[in-house]
DNA sequence: TCTGGGGTCCTAGGACCC
DNA sequence: TCTGGGGTCCTAGGACCC
């Protein structure tokens, strides 16, 4: 039997754990830029704030109701999630836990065959609870796609199932493939639910578990929809991955602007800034790139009331040599810059990404770079280290610029509370 | 006026190889 | 002269996830 665990309304639990007065009063936490609202509690949505909808049409119902409403703070949620994955590795032993998202994992409990699971359910929940201060919903199935399902009917009804729920049965499977909508099915996204709509006769993941692979495997994205059905029907066929996947294969940093920008210098001081953060992470994680991709998007004239993203321009550089080094790869993405840019277009957003990774081990023994480049190593290592140990990036790149008026708003974080000591939470 | 960011996997189709 | 069939690798684009 497979689990997931799941946070309930992660970001917002986060908050409250440093605001115990918000225990239940409606919450929301807003993207970055304070531009959707991407998190909410069970008071907020009663309140009918809409989840990822933008801030500024849900703005006049936060105010009437005194909503209490924070940026978001990632170094604050980062931290949380790690002690409740910590907590669950505890528990049940590394290798049986796949970190699935910030807020979310699933848990191989093969090991757990002759013992109660709904009681197991409560118990983990209990410790995480108990240790951690973030409460969360447990649902329990043969397959992930079933325990989402689970977890889903159990977060609607978290008086009667106390938030563990446990499809063990096909009765059980039955009742609640029959109370899910199909659009509400991990793996149904938009696209795939309006098309089941469409083709009539597919309105619950019931209806869709009756369908066959041959079906699936035609209308549903080939293999992947094989696999949905396989799930849906209680026969594993999306396993719980046994080693965390660490090396990222791509590894990208965009933002949008806090406002539009129309020079090329705003545009290229924001990708020399993005190039530098995504080359941080390259390093972390001991690669290097071969390839440097940039895109920006643009903003269109009036949209006739109607919300549409404007066009994205991208343009890609395939290095000769792989490269971890932060000038470097600011100097392939300025020059991508060059070759976007209009002048006569405003620019909302723009982004970094890296691939084509090799391991970062296999440039130092490069016989072929200069001497300078093994400097560069150690200049950017150093870099790494001051930055980390200083947390307020000290060290950085000419070309990011000072200034900044590109620079995101995050206008109501909380305080960092966990990860700056300067920010840490006071008791009189 | 104001709508996030960072990933994954899969498929189709083209280029190239023997 | 005959121009098949099977394989690999790559890229662009579409779908999904939280």
């Amino acid at each position: 039997m497979i689990a997931i665990i799941d946070c309930n309304s992660f970001y917002c639990s986060c908050e409250r754990l440093f605001r115990p007065s918000l225990d239940d009063k409606p919450v929301v936490v807003l993207s970055n830029n304070d531009g959707c609202i991407v998190s909410r509690t069970d008071e907020a949505k009663a309140l009918g704030v809409a989840m990822a909808g933008p801030y500024f049409l849900a703005k006049p119902t936060i105010e009437k109701y005194g909503v209490a409403t924070f940026s978001s703070n990632y170094n604050l949620y980062g931290d949380l999630s790690w002690r409740v994955m910590e907590t669950l590795r505890i528990l049940l032993g590394e290798k049986n836990i796949e970190v699935y998202s910030v807020d979310e994992a699933f848990l191989d409990l093969s090991e757990f065959k002759h013992t109660n699971l709904y009681e197991e359910g409560l118990r983990i929940k209990n410790v995480v609870e108990t240790w951690t201060g973030i409460k969360v919903s447990i649902g329990i199935a043969p397959t992930k796609v079933l325990s989402k399902v689970a977890n889903r009917l159990c977060k609607k009804n978290k008086e009667a199932t106390k938030g563990v729920m446990v499809l063990d049965t096909p009765a059980k499977i039955s009742e609640a493939l029959q109370a899910t909508p199909v659009s509400d099915v991990w793996g149904i996204g938009r696209q795939y639910a309006l098309k089941l709509k469409e083709m009539n006769a597919v309105y619950t993941a019931y209806d869709l578990s009756k369908k066959s692979a041959a079906w699936a495997h035609k209308n549903l994205g080939g293999v992947v929809g094989t696999r949905m059905i396989s799930e849906l029907n209680g026969i594993p066929a999306i396993e719980v991955a046994k080693e965390q996947l660490t090396q990222k294969k791509r590894i990208a940093c965009t933002r949008m602007f806090g406002k539009t920008v129309s020079t090329i210098t705003e545009v290229k001081q924001a990708v020399a800034t993005y190039a530098s953060r995504a080359a941080e992470k390259l390093r972390r994680q001991g690669s290097a790139a071969t390839v440097v991709s940039v895109f920006v998007l643009t903003r269109e004239p009036s949209n006739n009331g109607r919300f549409r993203h404007g066009n994205t321009y991208s343009h890609y550089t395939v290095l000769p040599i792989a490269t971890s080094a932060t000038n470097e790869l600011i100097k392939h993405a300025m020059a991508l810059v060059d070759v976007l840019y209009d002048a006569s277009k405003q620019y909302k957003k723009a982004g970094v990404i890296l691939s084509g990774f090799v391991p970062d081990a296999t440039i130092q023994a490069n016989l072929f770079v200069a001497p300078q480049q093994n400097n560069q190593r150690k200049l950017m290592s150093t870099m790494d280290n001051i930055n980390f140990a200083l947390r307020n990036d000290v060290v950085q790149f000419a070309a990011t610029g000072t200034k900044r008026n590109w620079k995101m708003r995050v206008e109501m974080r909380s305080p960092r509370y966990t990860t700056r000591w300067n920010e840490l939470f006071e008791v009189k």
